[in-house]
This record gives C-alpha cells, sequence and structure tokens, in this order.
DNA sequence: AGCTATTTGTTCGTATGTATA
DNA sequence: TTATACATACGAACAAATAGC
C-alpha cells in the first residue's frame, strides 16, 4: 500500500486558507488576521505563515500591504474590450480623440523617468522589427518599422492599457542604404497612415488573438497593476492586404483583473452600454 | 533631494537574472548555476537567491525542478483556439467526436481520484446555478442548469484542456416543486440540446469572450501546467436567443502559456492549416 | 508634528528532508 | 550508493510602512 506521504505544512495552510477564503469566511477587502497570530493560530512559523500567504497572494486571491495588512482582494468588474468591430481605426493615430470612447492619455511612471527621451507617445518612431514583431509581421529581424505607442486610462475606473503599433516602414517611407548609415524619408504622415494602406492595399483584412502571460519589470506600476497574481492581458490586432500581407499591428496590454476581450456575432444589435467597451 | 533608498537585495538579484535571461544570456532550457554557487556569487545567503528565483518562476521566466536544478523556461508555441466562427457546434454533444480536430478525450488527475463520483465527462447533471454561472446565464442564484464537461488532450501536443457546458434546465426538461423535493423529467437527451434549443429559440445570437486568471488548486494538475507563473486563459461563448436571453454557455479553460484565443474578420479565406486550431 | 504600537518586509544562519542523476 | 540539487522549516533580528493618538 502506499505510504501517506503528507503534503508541506505552509501547502496545508495555504489550502485552509484558500477554502476560508473562497467559502466566503473572510469577505473581499477584509483583513485577514495578523501573521504573528496565524503562526501561533497553526502553530507554526511566521516565515511559514508567510510561505502559504505568498501562494495565495500568487493565485490572485490574497494582496499584501505593507505595514497594513493581508486582505482577501475584491475581484473588480471586468470591463470589455470589443474585438471584431467592423470598423477598424487607427487608436495611434495622433488625431485620435480616445474621449470619444471614455478614455484619457495618461504619462506613467516609466515614461516620467525617461522625459529626455527620443520617444514621445503618439509619435512615430523608425526602428528595426526583433522578435515578435517581425514574427507577427513576417519580415526578417532587421526589417524597418515604424513604432507609435500611448498609455490610456479609463476616465471612470482608472483601469490603465498600453497601445502601441508597427508599421511597415517601407509602406510609408522610403529608405536609402543598409544598417548605420540608412536614410529614411518619410512620404506619409502618422494622421494618414491607415488611409493611404487602405488606398494601397485595400480591401483590408483583419485578424485579432488574445493571450495571456505574468507580467513583469515596470509593466505592474505603468499598469497599476497589483505586484503579484495578475496576468497581463495581450490583444493584437493585424491589418492584412486581401493577399495576407501583413503590414501592420496594433497591441493592446491590460490588466488580466481589469478587463476582458469580447466579441458579438451580430453588430446591429446589443451594443453593450455607451461608452462601456472600447472597440478595437 | 531625494534620498536613493536602495530596493532589496533580492529584487536587484531578480533584475540581474531577469536580464541575463531576457538578452539571451542562458538558452532556453539551459539550466542556471546552483542556488549554492550563486548565493556566494552574489555574496548572500541560499534564502535570498530562493527569493529572486521565487520571483522569476511566478514571471514565468524560469522553471524549477526538485533535485535537477533550475531551468530558463522554454516559450511554446501557442496553439489557436478560433472563435467567431459562422457554425457552433456543442462541443459537449456525447456524440461529438474530438478527433475530427486533433484532440482526443483524457482522464485527469482530479477525476481519477474521484471516480466513484456520480458525474462522468460528458454526462449531463442537473444541478443549480452559482455565481458567475448564474450571472452569464442571468438567471437567479439556484435556477437549475444542465451541467456537462469533458476534458480533452491535443494528440500533437499533449495540451490539455477543459470543457463545461451549462443549459438553462427549463429548457430541456420539466420541473416539479422547489427545493429537495424538485422532480425533473427530461424531454431532451443531451445528444439534441443544441438542434432543439436552435427550434426554440432561432436564429440563435452568440457572444464570445476571452480573460485569464490565474489557477489554483487542482487545476494545474490537471492541465499539466507549470505550478507557477502560468495564468489560465477563459474563453466563453455564450448561445442567445434573437432576444438577449441567455440560453447557454461553453466555457474552455486552457494554460496560458500554450494557447491563444484568435479569430479572423474573412472566414472564407486561409483556414490557419487543417488541424492546426481549435474552432468554438 | 511627533511618538508609538502594529504589521509586513528583508536577511541571515542553520538544519534536515527529498528528488534526481 | 553517492553526490548534487532543490524543498521545508525554525528562530532571530532589524527595517520599513502604516495607523492612531
Amino acid at each position: 500500500m502506499a505510504e501517506e506521504k503528507e503534503a508541506a505544512r505552509w501547502r496545508i495552510i495555504a489550502d485552509l486558507l484558500r477554502n476560508d477564503v473562497l467559502e466566503d469566511h473572510y469577505q473581499p477587502g477584509q483583513a485577514l488576521p495578523g501573521e504573528a497570530f496565524l503562526a501561533s493560530e497553526y502553530a507554526t512559523s511566521r516565515p511559514t505563515i508567510r510561505k502559504a500567504i505568498a501562494q495565495l497572494a500568487g493565485e490572485g486571491l490574497l494582496t499584501v500591504a505593507h505595514g497594513r495588512g493581508t486582505f482577501v482582494r475584491p475581484t473588480p468588474d471586468r470591463r470589455l474590450i470589443l474585438t471584431g468591430w467592423p470598423d477598424h481605426e487607427d487608436l495611434l493615430n495622433p488625431a485620435y480623440d480616445p474621449a470619444k470612447q471614455g478614455w484619457e492619455h495618461v504619462t506613467v511612471p516609466s515614461e516620467a523617468e525617461r522625459a529626455q527621451s527620443k520617444v514621445t507617445p503618439n509619435s512615430a518612431l523608425f526602428m528595426t522589427a526583433e522578435g515578435s514583431r517581425a514574427d507577427i509581421l513576417a519580415v526578417r529581424r532587421g526589417t524597418m518599422v515604424v513604432y507609435r505607442y500611448a498609455y490610456w486610462q479609463h476616465t471612470k475606473t482608472r483601469a490603465r492599457i498600453h497601445l502601441s503599433s508597427y508599421v511597415l516602414a517601407d509602406q510609408v517611407a522610403t529608405i536609402r542604404g543598409e544598417g548605420s548609415g540608412r536614410e529614411i524619408e518619410s512620404h506619409v504622415e502618422p494622421e494618414d497612415y491607415y488611409a493611404h494602406l487602405e488606398r494601397q492595399h485595400g480591401p483590408l483584412r483583419w485578424t485579432t488573438s488574445v493571450h495571456a502571460r505574468m507580467p513583469y519589470g515596470e509593466t505592474y506600476e505603468d499598469l497599476g497593476m497589483e505586484p503579484i497574481g495578475t496576468p497581463l492581458l495581450v490583444v493584437r490586432r493585424v491589418m492584412l492586404s486581401q493577399h495576407g500581407r501583413p503590414l501592420e499591428f496594433t497591441e493592446i496590454e491590460a490588466p488580466g483583473d481589469r478587463f476582458e476581450a469580447a466579441s458579438v456575432s451580430d453588430h446591429h444589435t446589443a451594443e453593450p452600454g455607451g461608452l462601456a467597451a472600447l472597440r478595437v
């Protein structure tokens, strides 16, 4: 017969605490007993209690606040990011006003630090495509693209998102030479990117994808996320020529606990209430 | 002027190690030096190193294996879950064969444990709606629904997903009485749920939503996920009557590092290669 | 404003257990 | 079997953030 190998103590305690949280033994927002109290309660040491709490925080169930206590994490309603709408706007167009969807531009902490940088929100920067950017646009690494970005904040809920866009550079500019000797002559203004691409390649096709990953680095602060236990939702919309060639893609990064992506089969009926959702 | 408050040592080390990983200083799959070595390398203690490593594991960058070492987590290609297709099949229909999409039924660890349970995959169980299930179907908690579930495994990649479905019980059965004295007379077989609902309420409308959360409990084992640092991708497809009344919804839970949800604007062109994607 | 009590955060040393090669 | 690696656990001390007076 199989020996009953007992689980680690911190795991047992985590299971007990998780049960208490899921069974509404503690209400959302409510503080748990202090670590010292729990340690004596479960006849163990503080490090063991902390390990159990860290586990539940990583599962998104608890939030730990230095000097204040440990709390059951409230689960806010998720705002909608509506995909698959018939019309596709250039959200990174400098002339685009997010206010009509209930959003406003914001400056995030990491931007404030590098204020002297060359890149600024909604400006267009020529750079080389690397990694997944190159893959999505189906070009070699090193191919030139135009990068634009912005941070938006939802006016009511103050939830933030990060938007970025990559346009194949040779679609909007003439590039001479190679490497560092490259010369770029832009002949399309960022205000006209989408109109220009549609004239050149229309009718356009679009694909949308949604995935999730764990955030790291400055993303937490920039998007005002919980430092642990919250995934990052990534929505990508790719513009394709009628022959299937990728021309541009827009990426939205949003805190996974505050947003969901949704689509409806019928666009003529039942628009979810007014400014509630972001259409992308 | 602002005092430079130094970050915690484990945080500094985590930043350094993260840089090494992201800069491909260590290759995916490669082992990092042992904890003891790193501790002496950074002139600190093993617990501090472990804290830094735990942070990066939570960010999905490292995988720690007991007795083997710490490794850079390989990022597998994500399989597609294609949403918004014109046809909507009942994936929980006992007659539905997942093999035609390249999948097979599997029994997961938590099922094996409760083998004597009344619920079995692809059987229909009458139960009461609670929490988000009730919200999605827009019914009061306690309203009866029919619950079905299954676990599928992708034949090639062995990636697993969890499917479940909830049908409003009064659509497929007659319910007499209240509470525990309730009597249920089912007059539609699970094989005919979708056809029956379409006859009663067609033409149908559909919405799809995608969100992410952190998994907990047995989900890790059941879906064969990394125990930390991987979000759970949740895809929900809701069947609505033409008047907007929710009748059923299907939910897919998938490991966030191995799946993404995608949709295309044009269904007539460029189906992504054969059996590659799950259409939902 | 300052002081104090409370609570979580960081770090170390140390010991022992368990999985893997 | 042995060596190596990670896992668990305890105790202790001090730092830092917060709340209340």
